[in-house]
DNA sequence: TAAACAATTAAATAATTGTTTAATTATTAT
DNA sequence: ATAATAATTAAACAATTATTTAATTGTTTA
């Protein structure tokens, strides 16, 4: 199991999850919007991955990835335990962000 | 300006980072608590300064770091936003989390 | 079964990152 | 001024990580 960290650590597996928000895809795919070659691509997925943050299907000859909404939350849960700001300020800069979006 | 993510990419770092939640401290202080030299602290001092994670205070020949809070909150922000998962969610399980820790 | 396609693994190399010892800067106290 | 302390920077080295080309595995379709 790999670290979380280091999987978000690197640009282009962000922009591979950033990528997936949309939806499950298959590395051919990705590679159309990315420069990288497909064993680079095939390394970040495996590493991302092995990170539990995406998860991989297999369909005939492609495999879909997709993201692992789970995972993102603990992760969002660890740099709030890591900072120690209570919930409630949490909470508080959700809901104003909210009203905010309201507003647009 | 050094990027926040592979700031909190490395282990000693978060360690760096879970160390000052609790006060302001001083690189000597720190490595107290750490098995690595003062340099090695103070290069990785320098990438937690450099991705404004936390902020230097100069007092007579010691320096004080802290946490920065409100970069904390943005990073926060920043995963909420790259999961896509609507805020709700969100304040759900914060919520849900609130519960479970009043019943210890 | 042979050709085509999707994706991966392997091996080699390039690039980045982290740690160490030694030297340096800056501040305080004698 | 000089010695002592706090912390940093510099230079060298070690370790990790990323990228490439080439070879391989598994699946479909003609």
């Amino acid at each position: 199991m790999e670290s979380v960290w280091k999987a978000v650590a690197d640009d282009s597996r962000r922009e591979i999850l950033m990528l997936l928000r949309k939806r499950k895809m298959t590395p051919s795919e990705m590679t159309e919007h990315f420069h990288f070659t497909a064993p680079a691509l095939s390394s970040h997925l495996r590493i991302l991955k092995s990170a539990d943050l995406v998860t991989e299907e297999k369909l005939g000859k492609n495999r879909y990835y997709s993201l692992n909404e789970k995972k993102s939350l603990e992760v969002v849960n660890f740099f709030e335990k890591m900072w120690g700001y209570n919930l409630n300020s949490l909470k508080e800069y959700l809901e104003n962000k909210e009203r905010k979006k309201g507003h647009e």
